[in-house]
DNA sequence: TCAAACCGGACTAATTCGGTCCGATTGGTC
DNA sequence: GACCAATCGGACCGAATTAGTCCGGTTTGA
């Protein structure tokens, strides 16, 4: 149950590209340097990220990549289903399936719950706000969970 | 980035001790069977919430499984944590591991919001609760979302 | 003492993750 | 038109994780 690296790198390389100015060409080999990312991987991953039509991808001679859309239009949550198809925190919670057993779907309930909640952050979170959260550093991240604002104590 | 069977077939036990009477030993052979579990498999995952101690687990003649607390004094946050050890959603909110990158950390922020949200939901969810929703069908799961109640539209 | 149950660790098969490789294709440039 | 710069797309691969299995050990009731 965690967030794949790809996933990662994706939103990496795309805040990266929103650095730049808006509509600016870069190629792939230079935001692999500049992230740390295996350049054949993210190759893959903006290929997917380019299907989904989250940037723009140009071949031959001074090619590269671009966003297709302005960092605020793109969210985390597109990122994410482009490159890892439907979120679904269960098995049960996949488009196809359906849940046969009735404890489980009592379970997938919940876990539906829960991957809502996620939908919700990633959706309402853009490129543009990561990119924003990184310029200021030194809050909204690390241990604490004060960003969330309304959580209850959790049992325990 | 999905919830193991390991942690279904844990709360789909619970739920089935749940529903026999308060403190009553059942053999684990017999929750295999009822919920269609691999036997061999259902004892790894009571071994490790006997454990955490949710339940408390009797060998020998007569001996099983039972509850080592009431139903509504089990969260599914529980559940997970004894089986899946503490909830990392991605690699650097590991309880060990920290983060260098600067837009890795933006991301992490980002994680670790929807990780609270997951941790939220299923820390106030109790097997009390499962038992109940269960009881009751045709209501609280699959697809809709209605459950939910506060979700923003979630742009897209 | 014997059999019924869980305990615990080692092992295994299948799947997913995290990549690599390479030939194909597309588009500038000379 | 040849050539080079880039991405595309699919095949492939090793490592890690998931989902179990197996089996000998230990505890306990009859």
């Amino acid at each position: 149950m965690q967030i794949t690296r790809a996933v990662e790198y994706g939103a990496m390389g795309l805040i990266c590209l929103a650095r730049r100015g808006p509509g600016e060409t870069v190629l792939l080999e230079e935001i692999s340097q500049e992230e740390s990312i295996p350049a054949s991987f993210l190759g893959k991953i903006f290929q997917q990220m380019s299907r989904a039509g989250l940037v723009r991808s140009i071949r031959g001679t001074g090619g590269g990549v671009t966003l297709a859309k302005a960092p605020e239009q793109i969210t985390l949550l597109e990122i994410f289903e482009a490159i890892e198809g439907p979120m679904a925190l269960q098995r049960c919670l996949a488009p196809t399936v359906t849940c046969e057993r009735q404890e489980g779907c009592a379970l997938c309930g919940v876990f539906e719950q829960a991957q809502d909640q996620v939908k919700e952050v990633f959706g309402r979170t853009t490129v543009a706000d990561l990119l924003k959260r990184h310029a200021a550093p030194g809050q909204g991240h690390r241990r604490g969970g004060a960003a969330v604002g309304k959580l209850s104590p959790v049992v325990e």
